[in-house]
DNA sequence: TAAAGTAGGTACTTTTTCGTAACTAATAGG
DNA sequence: CCTATTAGTTACGAAAAAGTACCTACTTTA
């Protein structure tokens, strides 16, 4: 079985890794990036293609993870927004630099906010 | 379907993750950083549990985007031996601040090389 | 009265991924 | 003559991942 999740290997790198290249992970955080504090609904209509139960699951991970905070409005009907946390400040910093290195590499490719 | 392939989705960084992320891929590169340049053969008993198949998919995965080189010696039984190019060090300048981040969120794992 | 809108949860199905086992060539050694 | 060795390839099947459709609640609007 391939090592997907942090309990199951002992690299720290890899780890973090793993979680960040689940599918749409970074898509997610980018248009987080770019867009700020976005809700549910917003956040699925940017992402297209993307089904609800993989956003779900997605954000809740990144939730778990500290990445990003999930704000809970009990209005009828609900209002729940995501948007970056400290950690994933942190995180992107870094990512800025693979994608600077990405451009490089494959040249620029187009704008993700659409 | 999740966009896994380079092709598919017009983001580069993500591009880069989504190849970084695929199982083993980052403990192969590490393996390679940590022991220079490897024969197939050595490369399978030190990653403990992945499958020829898997390794092999990887590493040509790998060669294609120019991030490791083969080297084919036609003898008999054939030696190959897998090693980083250029490119594996750029990448392996951006992942170790990555793995600088990983040790402070995820405390110290061990050590890769066994 | 009925439908729309929000943020999902759940069950079922399909697709993808990955491991396993068998096979290849050519030579050296027993 | 038979086996081991290296570096894979291929086909097959099981397991995991992801998509689809349907369900919830409560209120507003047509």
């Amino acid at each position: 079985m391939a090592q997907r999740s942090r309990e199951l290997n002992p690299c720290p790198v890899s780890a973090l890794t793993n979680l960040l290249s689940g599918p749409w992970t970074m898509y997610i955080l980018w248009v987080l990036a770019n867009s700020g504090p976005t809700r549910f609904g917003a956040l699925k209509r940017k992402i297209e293609g993307i089904s609800t139960k993989m956003l779900t699951e997605r954000l809740r991970m990144l939730e778990q993870e500290g990445i990003l905070y999930r704000h809970y409005e009990p209005t009828v009907p609900p209002q729940v927004t995501y948007g970056l946390t400290e950690r994933a400040m942190e995180l992107m910093a870094i990512l800025d630099q693979l994608d600077d290195l990405a451009q490089r590499w494959y040249g620029q490719g187009q704008e993700i906010a659409g």
